[in-house]
DNA sequence: CAACCGTGGTT
DNA sequence: TAACCAAGGTT
C-alpha cells in the first residue's frame, strides 16, 4: 500500500516523533548500549511480557550469563532456572540455541541483516527487525503490538491485526515512514508512544507528539483501532497432582521438552477427564494404577484434604486436586524424575502452578 | 493458517 | 470478576 503523504509531511512526522523521543524516552536497562546480545535478550524477555516484569529478570540473567559465549556454554538447567516464573519457557531454550548458533555458525559475532537474524532460533520478524535496527542501524520495521496499535490508529487501518497476512500491510507502510538515519530510535519511539499516549486502554491522544498526524484522534475514533478478533476462552482440565514424599524429598517429574511448561519440574499429573470412573475412590485407584504403570511402584494415594488449586494459562485452566502417598525412596533412574528435598527447591526450575501446589501444602516456605 | 505456549497487572 | 492486555514465535 502506498502512503499518500508528501515528502515534507513524512519528514515532519519523523522529526516530531524523534524530537519527543530525545526528550522523553524511558530509561531502561537495555538502553544503556546497543550490544546485539543485550537487544536479543531484552526483546526475547519482552515478548508478551510487561517491562516492569522483565527488568529484574534481565539484570539477573546478564549477571549469570554476561556474554553470548557464556550463555552458549551454560548448563541448560541453569538457564531454565533463570527463566523461572517468566513464562513461555520455549523462549529460554530457543535463546540458548540462538547463542550457540551465533558462536558456531557466525564465529561469535551476530549477523547484521534481518534475514540472517531470522535463521536464529526464537527470532521472528519482530525480533529480527528490532535487533537489525537497534544494534545495526538498519532501516527495518520492528512491528510489535505497539506498532500495530500506533499505526492502526495513525492511519486508520481496518485490517484485523490478529491475522498473519495483515503484517505485510503494516510492514509496507512503516518502511515508507521509518527514519533511514535513526531506524532503531524510530522503532523504539513508536514503542514508547504505544505505551504512553497511544496505549491500549485509557489513551491520551490529545497530548501525543503525533496528535496532528493521528487520523483516529482527528476523527474521534481512537478506540476503534486496532481491529482484532477475540480469543477463545481457556479449556478447563481437571487433574490429580500426585504428592509422593519419601525421606529424600518430594518426587518431581521433568515435563516433556515440547508442550506446556516444557523442561520444568512438577508433581506427576493425572488427567481426571480421561478417567472413566465416577467416584473419587475409584479415581484414586485408577490414578495409583497409572502411577504404578509408569514407576513400577504401587502406592496407596489418598485425598490430601487440601483445597482445589486453580491455575489459568492462555488456553487452559487447570483444576488440581492434591492426592498424596508416603513412601520409601525408590529408584527413579529410568524416568525424567528426581527426589527433591526442600533445601534443593532452589536448584530446579518450577512453574508458577507448582509453586501454588507447594504453597497449598505449606512446603519450602512457598507462599 | 489457527492453535498453542505463561504470567502478572489492570479494569 | 471475567476479560483484556503486555516489546511474539513456532508448528
Amino acid at each position: 500500500m502506498v502512503l499518500d503523504w508528501s515528502t515534507e509531511k513524512i519528514k515532519a512526522f519523523r522529526r516530531a516523533l524523534l524530537d519527543w523521543y530525545d526528550q522523553e524516552k524511558r530509561d531502561l536497562p537495555w538502553r544503556r548500549d546497543h550490544d546485539p546480545y543485550h537487544v536479543l535478550l531484552s526483546e526475547t524477555m519482552l515478548q508478551q511480557t510487561q517491562v516492569a516484569t522483565v527488568i529484574p529478570y534481565y539484570e539477573h540473567f546478564l549477571q549469570l550469563f554476561p556474554t553470548v559465549a557464556a550463555l552458549a556454554k551454560a548448563p541448560e538447567a541453569q538457564v531454565m532456572k533463570a527463566w523461572e516464573g517468566l513464562g513461555y519457557y520455549s523462549r529460554a531454550r530457543h535463546l540458548q540455541l540462538a547463542a550457540k548458533q551465533v558462536v558456531l555458525d557466525f564465529g561469535g559475532l551476530f549477523p547484521e541483516t534481518a534475514a540472517e537474524l531470522r535463521t536464529l532460533a526464537g527470532i521472528g520478524p519482530y525480533t529480527a527487525g528490532a535487533i537489525a535496527s537497534i544494534a545495526f542501524n538498519q532501516p527495518e520495521p520492528a512491528i510489535d503490538g505497539n506498532a500495530f496499535r500506533v499505526f492502526a490508529r495513525l492511519l486508520k487501518i481496518d485490517a484485523d491485526i490478529t491475522r498473519p497476512q495483515t503484517r505485510q500491510v503494516f510492514d509496507d507502510l512503516i518502511r515508507q515512514l521509518i527514519d533511514p538515519q535513526r531506524p532503531g530510535d524510530f522503532n523504539q519511539a513508536i514503542m514508547d508512544l504505544g505505551s504512553s499516549y497511544m496505549r491500549a486502554k485509557d489513551p491520551d491522544p490529545a497530548h501525543s507528539p503525533l496528535a496532528a498526524f493521528d487520523q483516529s484522534y482527528l476523527s474521534d475514533t481512537v478506540l476503534d483501532y486496532p481491529v482484532k478478533s477475540k480469543k477463545k476462552p481457556p479449556v478447563v482440565i481437571p487433574y490429580f497432582a500426585l504428592v509422593v514424599h519419601s525421606p529424600q524429598g518430594y518426587l518431581l517429574m521433568q515435563r516433556p521438552r515440547t508442550g506446556m511448561l516444557g523442561d520444568l519440574w512438577m508433581f506427576p499429573l493425572v488427567d481426571r477427564s480421561a478417567l472413566p470412573a465416577a467416584s473419587l475412590t475409584a479415581q484414586l485407584t485408577e490414578a495409583a494404577a497409572q502411577f504404578a504403570a509408569e514407576t513400577g511402584v504401587q502406592l496407596p494415594f489418598t485425598d490430601a484434604g487440601k483445597p482445589l488449586v486453580k491455575h489459568t494459562f492462555t488456553h487452559q485452566q487447570w483444576q488440581l486436586t492434591l492426592i498424596e502417598a508416603a513412601s520409601p525412596a525408590f529408584d527413579l533412574a529410568v524416568l525424567p524424575a528426581r527426589w527433591v528435598a526442600e533445601a534443593d527447591l532452589a536448584t530446579v526450575a518450577l512453574p508458577t502452578v507448582q509453586k501454588k501446589l507447594f504453597k497449598a501444602l505449606a512446603v519450602g516456605g512457598m507462599k
